[in-house]
DNA sequence: ACCTGAACACCGTTCAAGT
DNA sequence: ACCTGAACACCGTTCAAGT
């Protein structure tokens, strides 16, 4: 009696992924799932409330455990993770901090990385800004990533602009926080 | 003959701080302006292309020269000064931050700060990463402060959830990530 | 509980035609 | 050059009514 939401859920993920974001409509996915526009507000109060469903269940089917370790390695790992779950789907990103932004999701993430961070001794309120700057950098890199992606799809630019390789630029600018909360933290 | 595009563009400003970005549309525009919509289409090819503009004049709006000193204060100096500037409007940082994903404007911040980068001795490669490390970071912040703001005053959210203070909170995500860039650079 | 039918109040954009 | 008139192809959401 509740596999109708995750129904609703899975084919949005689908529509998401073939057609991108702004063609995720509530009547393109009643469309698709057979059924009138009105139905799917029996399952969601609203359009936000179902895209914040779409970000949970991206950060679920991309989710990885962590690597035993130092906690610099562990959120690592973590930011790695996080980026990989939101490449794998078209628009991931924009999905998953559009529902960080309202508050409707997306707080696994940032749970993870502050728990991490507490458990290896690193003060909470530390803890939560270094948490809350990483998220920025990984959910902007993403962004920036998969939004240019789209616009040399478009054809409005030829190749690739600022060309480099996007994961050795995430490498190193993820490095770089890492070596700051280093400084902060007594590494 | 090319005053009329900056009527456009500053009504459009009146109408973003006013109503927020989820009113500014081309037909609320063109109804302040006393104009029909498809006029709007003769200064502006699409409404992307008007959004970059807007955020181009917030960006003009708010713009402060560098105090001289060290380059990593001049930096400082930079990240507070386009903070202040997507602050100063309703969803300034969603407009900026939307602008600058489809390459569309925005486009000073980056030059500004690789700029100080590098003519303060900082190898090119490196200061690009960091310019784009502190911009993510820059305008998450400010999203995620307007977006929990407008959250607060649409009655969802009572008070403040995450309390504290959003200015101190940004002085030491953006002293983190310099300090990492710091130990990158030998300061 | 879950869905239909029908409507309400909107969108961005195009394009021939006017001045 | 700049604008109107009119249309096209859509949106999210609500709500009485059906089963």
């Amino acid at each position: 009696m509740r596999y109708r939401r995750d129904d609703v859920v899975a084919c949005a993920l689908r529509v998401l992924d073939d057609h991108g974001l702004a063609d995720l409509t509530m009547r393109r996915l009643a469309q698709e799932l057979g059924v009138r526009p009105s139905a799917l507000y029996h399952h969601f109060r609203d359009k936000q409330t179902l895209l914040a469903a779409v970000a949970d269940e991206i950060l679920v089917r991309g989710a990885r455990p962590l690597p035993d370790g130092p906690w610099e390695e562990r959120v690592r790992s973590a930011c790695h993770s996080l980026r990989d779950a939101c490449l794998a789907w078209t628009d991931g990103a924009e999905v998953v901090a559009t529902a960080r932004a309202f508050r409707l999701g997306a707080a696994a993430p940032y749970d993870e990385l502050t728990g991490v961070m507490t458990h290896g001794g690193v003060e909470p309120r530390l803890a939560g800004t270094a948490a809350r700057t990483l998220l920025h950098f990984v959910l902007g890199h993403v962004l920036e990533e998969q939004a240019h992606r789209q616009a040399g799809s478009a054809g409005a630019i030829a190749s690739d602009p600022t060309a480099g390789d996007h994961t050795a630029d995430f490498d190193s600018g993820l490095a770089m926080i890492l070596a700051g909360l280093g400084v902060r933290t007594g590494l």
